[in-house]
DNA sequence: TAGATAAACGACCGGTCGTTCATATACTCT
DNA sequence: AGAGTATATGAACGACCGGTCGTTTATCTA
């Protein structure tokens, strides 16, 4: 029990197997994705996901809980290193554009692509999408409260209405790069939410001028 | 040749065809729609889609036409009645905003469901919704130059800029409200970009308070 | 009325989908 | 050494995929 070497291969095997699920999720969406392509992409067998997983939906589940795990490896914990308000909230945005930017994921954001596979579709992963944006938001709102209550936002700033402006204009920069070959779209991004939040603040000097 | 009644039935069925094929996009995209489920929603057979298109792409190229003449007809002829300036840029997004809440598309939006399945994947499909894309935000580029050289908005806006926050701002309330089951997404979408030309504009008494 | 043509159909093709199952291997525990 | 278990495989399944084929029905033309 304490030291098993297949429960230990077991691991390994289950995070290279959702990390490559995550990936090409991003592309072609969790339904979309096929269990022969991510067993051909791995080198693996078909039936070799069923020793780990019930079924798809089972792996789906847990594809997302992987990604918000990333997400919150390389989004949220560099921008937890700047200091609390408005410039921990801009650091968050440049951490996502710089997710973005580095194709971490070769869809550029897994939450987009299921997002929209699985907003009109009831069932589990809908719930679990549902749940990971939900807390994603909260957060972004706690720190936009956070920014409120140290006095670098203006205290009429509406949590929710910031962090829904935060998350379209960040977001957005995935399609329009892939799909338009616009490289301004990130910088677009960028500076929206950076002048957003200068307005926003009593001192905008503690944010970059452009 | 000029008053052929299978001609004009073919018509009306392939106008019918590319209605139903357009909202099921909206939902599943238009990879993820089969032509089995198309062919019974719509109550015919499946191989009759093949005296109307050669494959399947053909059928999504006109799918995409045929959605741009749509969002003209309910988006862009709507708010051109406005006057020309920003009342007219707002226009456009209230537009827009009422498509969405109407549910006049059952997964909300086509264009948001069909650039994320193809802003990575090759193919004339992807080219015809980029140049959609491109298309659309041309005009509201237009619409933004306009508003700059009649006064309505300050001549250091940049249209670029203000177009994708647009966008971005509007097509987020699709997911959010659906995902979320969040009917205030409708409403933060509003309030952004309202605030936003109110902050751009000279005269934000041309625009209502809230 | 006879022939041509567009529209729609049912049957069927090869291929891929998610899934099941019997089996083999590798490892731990008794 | 032997029982038990986690990991992985290849073969096979029923369902559905996009697409082809020959045929029928409806309509126009000569």
């Amino acid at each position: 029990m304490t030291h098993d070497g297949r429960l230990l291969r077991g691991q390994r095997s289950r995070e290279a197997i959702l990390g490559q699920a995550v990936s090409l999720a991003s592309v072609e969406g969790l339904d979309g994705l096929s269990l022969g392509r991510l067993a051909a992409a791995l080198g693996i067998s078909k039936s070799g996901f069923f020793a780990h997983w019930r079924d798809k939906e089972q792996l789906q589940l847990d594809a997302v809980d992987w990604a918000v795990r990333q997400w919150t490896e390389q989004i949220i914990t560099p921008a937890l290193r700047a200091p609390a308000g408005v410039r921990r909230l801009f650091a968050l945005h440049e951490a996502r554009l710089r997710f973005y930017a580095d194709r971490v994921l070769p869809g550029g954001c897994f939450f987009l692509a299921v997002r929209t596979e699985f907003d009109d579709r009831p069932g589990e992963v809908r719930e679990r999408v549902s749940k990971a944006m939900r807390d994603w938001l909260a957060f972004v709102r706690r720190l936009a409260a956070e920014a409120i209550s140290c006095g670098e936002l203006r205290a009429d700033v509406d949590p929710d209405q910031l962090a829904y402006e935060m998350e379209a204009l960040g977001e957005l920069a995935v399609t329009h790069s892939r799909l338009l070959d616009d490289q301004r779209a990130v910088e677009h991004a960028r500076r929206a939410v950076l002048q957003r939040l200068r307005a926003l603040s009593p001192d905008p000097s503690l944010l970059p001028e452009d």
